[in-house]
DNA sequence: GAATATACGGGACGGCCGTCCCGGTTGTCT
DNA sequence: AGACAACCGGGACGGCCGTCCCGTATATTC
């Protein structure tokens, strides 16, 4: 809707957005948009005129990210058994929470409010990952009255192991753990 | 060490340890100090003069609490079988932590630093934790490469859950998951 | 190449927080 | 009871953050 952005102003948006998605992934959500204005090289204005609010310009980062986390989703859906399926996403899910401090932080609720993206119903993360779970139970691999905020909360556990030191070999520990946990 | 302090000294600071301890349970620990004050109804000076920083506020908090915890889990070590006394300090835990927000603002580490207070060696929590695992690993209980680490983000895990709604049928269920998760 | 809309930079503002300080008050000890 | 030290209250300060605004610069259009 309305008109297209000057050339400058899509460069500027582009590089804030990419720059804030580093940024978030790497230290949290409490880096000051400040911080990222100076480290995107533009001025505190440029960023908050593309996003009215810190949270706006989060919402952004994260839609892009689970547009790509629900595609994979849904490829695994198709493609593999459906216990597998399942535990694949879920791995998916750790390594992304290992690398995406933001993420995490937006999930521990700490920060923005995760339901506030999901109602963007373009991109339904956790729909899309209540239908692996319910496949893979209606399969017989995973307990029947396990729900999705139990996954969510396995899923939290496994990526506070992360913390601990970034261990190979423990973050397939952690699966197995859930792994053995969740079955039938 | 140095002078007893004057008798309405001493009933503000165990009056501010006491609001400052519900509140902080209730409402973590993004509550400021002026607040804290204000419930207490004593001015912010005074409470700073007890406790010159909020860290070293909360830690007095938590020190008088994790002796509880450890003397529960000492009782729970000479009491029921190893096995039984892991999980049951367990399932405690979970509790505590879905009583007090300010506790697991704390462990997520995004607050304070759990390691400071641990330092304090008169009550370690973790090192009683520890004690406990070992024993029920020992007893074949328990799988025998998990460590104190794992166990830690499970908990956290089923802290998490119980943010989605505390239901006494989903706390359940999430102790058993990790109890089958952990099996040896 | 000039005119005009559009976007930029970064200073300014208001709000919140933790901490410090000082004038006034209250407990304590003789 | 009087005098002194200890303590209280809460205003003040400095710092950080998110957001807004305006004088200036630059892309776009004719």
């Amino acid at each position: 809707m309305s008109k297209p952005l000057r050339a400058d102003a899509q460069r500027n948006r582009a590089r804030v957005l990419e720059v804030a998605a580093e940024t978030f992934a790497a230290e949290g959500l409490s880096v000051s948009v400040h911080e990222i204005a100076r480290r995107a090289g533009v001025g505190t204005g440029t960023v908050s005129r593309h996003f009215p609010t810190k949270e706006s310009l989060f919402e952004a980062i994260l839609l892009s990210r689970m547009e790509q986390l629900v595609q994979r989703a849904e490829a695994l859906a198709e493609g593999a058994e459906y216990g597998e399926a399942f535990f694949a996403f879920f791995a998916l899910m750790v390594e992304e929470g290992a690398n995406n401090r933001g993420l995490v932080d937006a999930l521990a609720g700490s920060g923005f409010d995760f339901r506030s993206v999901e109602a963007e119903r373009r991109y339904d993360v956790m729909g899309a990952w209540r239908e692996l779970l319910r496949r893979a139970q209606q399969a017989g691999g995973i307990r029947a009255d396990a729900d999705i905020a139990d996954v969510k909360a396995l899923l939290t556990g496994c990526i506070d192991r992360e913390r601990s030191g970034a261990d190979p070999v423990a973050r397939a520990r952690m699966l197995a753990i859930v792994r053995e946990g969740l079955r039938a």
